[in-house]
DNA sequence: CGGTTATTTGACCGACTTCAACTGCAGTGG
DNA sequence: CCACTGCAGTTGAAGTCGGTCAAATAACCG
């Protein structure tokens, strides 16, 4: 991980929006007050107000919810460069929580210097915008996988996923990246005992489709893994302009 | 069912902010393009561009994704006054499916005329954006649901949020409510099959918590309900300024 | 090195699915 | 008026996917 350190923030909103310099630089002003976060350190906890978005410049982060009883749903996993809750101000209180799979390093930023920003650029307004829209996007896709993909189906798609993400932002290269995921978070992400969890990543390893060591996913055949969950990066909405 | 017919989407928005009269009027403006669909009939397909908002002004409506295989999911209902897609055009294409699930009568409102209306007055802008992540919110819970919580639970806690929504827009009253759903569909919005959902529901029959009949719905034992489904309206963000 | 946490494995169990058949009802047309 | 059709709902039996319980490694960390 020793790509330059706030690059993905502005390589993901660059991607689909071109940018002059000035806003380049509002951009990079809010990346100020960066927080380093341990493994597994909460960022945020339902019940706080909405008051603050976040800027995930390093490390994975997790949005989830719990029960009463201790049952847990992870809902989205933040890559280097997402931008969380910039419009949630218009809700009044978070109910979920954010919470650091690895060590992570994000920025949090009052929404008065969002909105700051935001009102002086209206091309990052609308890029802010699409992100949170974006997100909206592939929590709908989760329902779906969570709800009707099989185990194996889930899993390969949250690997498919994670991977076509994670390249997006130049953090996966020839299907190499970085996967800080415990089991237990996985399990929680697709909503199966850290158990069964366990015997279908194995199996996916037996078959071939992936390597996994030292917390680094290789994916050795990506066609056939997002063939047999049904990949469609379409709910990712990269470009804009795509057809 | 013989509310005043755009009740509803008014009465939503401001319930949460004061309208003045240019307000009412613009929001009225927007209900111009009214369609009928029948049961079951489609509203929007995924492919399509995003370039129009729904209004849902009569019956229920349900957002989809579908499996090639054609395993569905439904992501969420749309009930009387809920407002689609308002911001959706920063995206390029529709990803999921909007089909009635009852007889319905939605507004199909062209992004340009919301983008008008929202450019006049700011505080419709903002009830809009809020309506959107509201959206988004229901959406998280909804993977919480189906992730974690048993087909019981889950089908009290998909009941609880109906009837607690349409009592919201004065379509319930002393838990008496419409409730036009199929037993195929409930199945596909908690990710069940259809047998097991009849079972399920059955047994919330039996216990004395429910009665339906003639598609329409009793809740007889509410406090029970919310409580065995873990139900906190916190997620509906009913109202900004509560607690 | 010891203590804690993560992963792996096995045996068993249960929630939910699948397959198949039957009921009830509304519409349709003879 | 009544067979015929089709669809929603109901019921039963059998099978499976995934969960639970328990315990053994293996990795991590001070």
């Amino acid at each position: 991980m020793n790509a330059p350190l706030h690059s993905a923030f502005g390589a993901k909103i660059a991607a689909h929006t071109p940018l002059s310099e000035a806003e380049r630089a509002a951009l990079g002003s809010l990346l100020t007050r960066i927080q380093s976060i341990e493994t597994g350190g909460q960022i945020a906890a339902a019940g706080e107000p909405l008051d603050v978005a976040t800027i995930v410049v390093e490390g994975v982060v997790a949005r989830s919810k719990l029960l009463p009883d201790g049952r847990r749903q992870i809902l989205s996993f933040l890559l280097p460069g997402d931008f969380v809750d910039a419009f949630a101000s218009v809700l009044k209180r978070r109910d979920d929580n954010l919470e650091a799979i690895s060590a992570a390093r994000v920025a949090v930023v009052p929404q008065t210097r969002v909105a700051e920003v935001a009102a002086r650029f209206p091309r990052l307004y609308e890029a802010f915008l699409r992100e949170a829209f974006i997100e909206g996007s592939i929590a709908r896709e989760w329902v779906l996988n969570v709800g009707q993909r099989t185990a194996d189906e889930s899993l390969a798609h949250l690997i498919c996923e994670f991977a076509t993400r994670m390249e997006a932002v130049g953090l996966a290269r020839d299907g190499l990246v970085a996967f800080p995921f415990k089991q237990q978070q996985l399990a929680d992400a697709l909503g199966l005992s850290t158990i069964h969890l366990n015997r279908v990543l194995r199996s996916l390893r037996a078959s071939g489709f992936i390597r996994l060591e030292a917390r680094s996913l290789t994916v050795l055949d990506s066609a056939t893994l997002c063939r047999m969950s049904h990949f469609n990066p379409d709910y990712l909405h990269f470009d804009r302009r795509a057809a």
